[in-house]
DNA sequence: CTATGTGCAAATCTTTTGCAGGCTA
DNA sequence: TAGCCTGCAAAAGATTTGCACATAG
């Protein structure tokens, strides 16, 4: 079995002002309105907070808003997003790639219990040095990815 | 398609020395020492060089080698080394995990462009500060990862 | 009107698993 | 011998794709 996180739980509402924040947020990286986009740009920046999600977190969250986008159409839109630099595509487990509408570059926690991803705070992360990129290439990004453990679980196990 | 990216070129040659560290290596662990696992291990530490592979480019190293190991074996294996400690586990790509032989904790470059991993010297990265676990969790792990783009492909594309 | 986007179902790929038989300690 | 391993084939997931239809500009 395999369990679905559930990535932030509260997802934006989908009323006129989340639809048009989305839609400006659309606008802005000059990706075309379609309805489906502007469900889950609505559902992603709809209440101007930055969110993680993998592609079937946000196909729930679709279909709890009562609208409708197909889950291919989210794999899609999703890649769309990121290669339209609206999104940032993380991965940390090598079967589900997570999604943050927040784009600069940050660390991230994992939570490795609950496998879930949440930002760590750019400000506290530093490097002293990096590594020079090798002769013929240039650095495009530095992932960063705290993994956590949840101390004492106390439990059965 | 997708290509399987040939992760380092040169694997150790399957001979008495190589089986024999390899051997060695799985006693250190305390993993008990099949055919295939001796076979594996060869392969990955025969040499003494620390490795980088995927579940896929490792069966098709020993199928080079002349021996069998099923596909299945293979990663059951990398998963019990990873276990036991004698491997590391990295994604960087939703859809493959790498393993790496060293195991201590040490960055990355990821190749963009032949979907390669190698290391960073470990001396050139340090952080200036890291976040606080949040409350009640640990931090388990730190990954980091270089990605590298080429550049000047100047080529066909 | 035309290029893009969408939905669906099917295809791909990677990784895991159930089970019968094998092999290490 | 007992328990852990293996191989095989099939299952399970995640993601992508082909194609016919819909729609933004």
């Amino acid at each position: 079995m395999h369990y679905i996180p559930v990535m932030d739980k509260a997802f934006a509402h989908l009323d006129q002002a989340a639809l048009q924040s989305g839609a400006e947020w659309l606008a802005r990286a000059g990706v075309r309105p379609t309805r489906q986009r502007q469900t889950l740009a609505g559902l992603l920046v709809g209440d101007g907070r930055d969110r993680h999600v993998t592609a079937e977190s946000l196909f729930m969250a679709v279909k709890d808003s009562g609208e409708s986008v197909s889950l291919a159409t989210v794999y899609n839109t999703l890649r769309a997003f990121r290669d339209a630099g609206l999104m940032n595509e993380i991965t940390v487990d090598a079967t589900r790639s997570y999604f943050d509408t927040c784009v600069e570059e940050h660390p991230h926690f994992f939570w490795e219990d609950s496998q879930t991803l949440t930002d760590a705070p750019a400000s506290e992360v530093a490097f002293e040095r990096l590594p020079q990129a090798p002769e013929g290439a240039r650095i495009s990004r530095v992932d960063v990815v705290i993994r956590l453990t949840r101390e004492q679980a106390a439990s059965t196990r």
